[in-house]
DNA sequence: GATGAATGAGCTTTCATTCAT
DNA sequence: AATGAATGAAAGCTCATTCAT
């Protein structure tokens, strides 16, 4: 498991990256500012990232593959669906509450400018590792009679778009609680929204 | 009603930079991109905007209100509640279909780039008509018993976020038919979630 | 015949890119040092040529149709082909002395740096303004009985070839005299080379 | 003869070298590329020349020398004027032909980037071996009454800038025939501008 | 209101060269 | 001899904004 001492600086790269980012948006942040922040000349960034939109194309797998881990981590538990929607909205709180630069990587920067990630992450392939294990999770719930057999991708949209919008009202200040708060009642919703009928 | 040539001259630059930010997002889109389409020059346009900041502000008010408008039609229209979510739906996925650029611009340009909008439209305020009819709409439901009385933005996540995700899945061609053939399947999903238990 | 400011402003900048081009080469002359040099800024350089490269494009341009009307005008002189042939050489040595930048130009900058001009110039065309008026006065010479109707571009290329290793021998500083001095006997040399055999 | 490893690898390098300064010139050819193509290190390029400047430098000589190798066969060789006027055409066509690269370097890099070999090769030294062996072969032709007694470099000039041109314009792919065919032609045209009057 | 030339700071990226290993 | 990560200066180019007209 010993890096080389290239991988972890690319792995500090990752980081500060992730973090500039998340809060200043893709092209508020500079090489620059990575760069400095990381304790790197300028010229060196690029021996590790051929370029800006390398690094973030990057980003977007490596937080795909980590939410995509943990999702099959819970898919593989003994939990029922419903509970296995409790944990996956907690999952997702409590990332978005320790890690909060990964989903507010997602947001602001994967999802919101498309004209980045067009070239080579078409059709979500970037983000396939995370996609695949929701995949999972629905298929498992459908056949254990839980779930209701819908469009895989209207159920997606549901817990996915309630989840970051929730995430994104947290971030606007207006939710009157901690996002902590809202498991129960998310996770009922979504329950309640996707459930056999 | 009659508008000055001024107020034209305003509403021109309005329809042309929702359309430009919203196909290649804020920071990619130019003022004289902008100006060049509008067919005015550059310096022109700086007695209408002072900035390109304070457009991509009033860009949202703009929408904020349209979209408002058209949920106070619902909201006081003498449908039910599991109707007027269906109605909802429907004018919002209209709405991508046909004027695209406003759905467009809310999840590209408002809801990512915070930077831009830190400033005056903090707490949502800069998008108060539209949060404040879907308040009404979630009250009006509760008052007449349909909804269950849950947190209000917990519920308003769950709308918009799917709503919203449901248009980014789209716009990303993963979903396998025509935005119109998920108002049925969608609506149904949030009624469960949020119907009265 | 009145230049408007712009187009002043332009031919200032083609003067002096033609300068340093010829100087130190392509590469090593910098867009700063051209707007330096112009006395303008170099954001404004590029409201006037889109690029490095166009602005190389259209030096050759000015430089062939510059060469070509003075070619045009020996042309339609009353000389013979061997009086023709010692004006064109005075007039390319003349020119080298005087605007010693447009000759140093072609075979500097446009001779040599092929991956320049690629893209536009293909062929030769850059340069046809050029090209096409030493086509019409070997045509006349070989009419008038004068000239050996040889292959068009195994003459040219003796005759430029020729002149542009003069210049370039002169500014390597190895000839004895100045190249005035040599106009009588290149001309003698071109004549006996290309002369009805 | 045998030569050490260092001067294999050395040599190595004026190969590639010349290949890839005489393809794309000295400023587009970075020393990556060079060691790349060489299979060695970047670092270690730099224990065999000192910079690129001098690595260039040494190509030149490289070519001068092997130019003048070539030519001092010619004039120990029997033929009288006119004939070796035709082997050292054939012999520089050949060269185009079958090591362009160094034909291709002498015009594009040598005679065209003065800023890069200003410090050193001032006035011809670098390229003494080869001019020193035509200088011979005009002498040659002096004494033995076949060439008209004429400054050298007027001589020189006319020689080697009709070649240069020649393989110029098969460059740019403007000649119908190969290079080949144009031997005969030239070689009369070069006697005939130079031959006793 | 209208024009568009002008500014200048700042961005991404490149590359010859060095140096610790 | 050999490696390649690291440096840092500089390049080409962009663009929001201003201002003289």
């Amino acid at each position: 498991m010993a890096q080389t001492m290239k991988e972890q600086r690319k792995d500090a790269i990752i980081a500060v990256a992730l973090e500039l980012f998340s809060q200043r948006g893709f092209y508020a942040t500079t090489i620059p500012d990575i760069a400095a922040k990381v304790g790197m000349s300028v010229g060196n960034f690029y021996n590790y990232f051929t370029s800006k939109e390398v690094l973030a194309k990057e980003l977007v797998v490596y937080i795909s593959e980590y939410l995509g881990k943990h999702i099959r981590d819970i898919n593989e538990s003994e939990a029922d669906t419903e509970e296995k929607i409790y944990k996956i909205v907690s999952m997702y709180f409590n990332m978005a509450h320790e890690r909060p630069e990964m989903i507010e990587y997602f947001l602001r920067v994967y999802l919101s400018n498309r004209e980045i990630f067009l070239d080579d992450c078409e059709g979500m392939i970037c983000v396939s590792a995370f996609v695949t294990e929701m995949m999972i999770f629905f298929d498992d719930g459908v056949s254990s009679g839980d779930l209701y057999d819908q469009d895989f991708f209207s159920a997606f949209g549901l817990f996915m778009g309630y989840l970051g919008g929730m995430v994104f009202l947290f971030g606007e200040k207006v939710l009157p609680d901690p996002l902590e708060n809202y498991k129960e009642s998310i996770s009922k919703n979504i329950y309640n929204a996707l459930k056999i009928r």
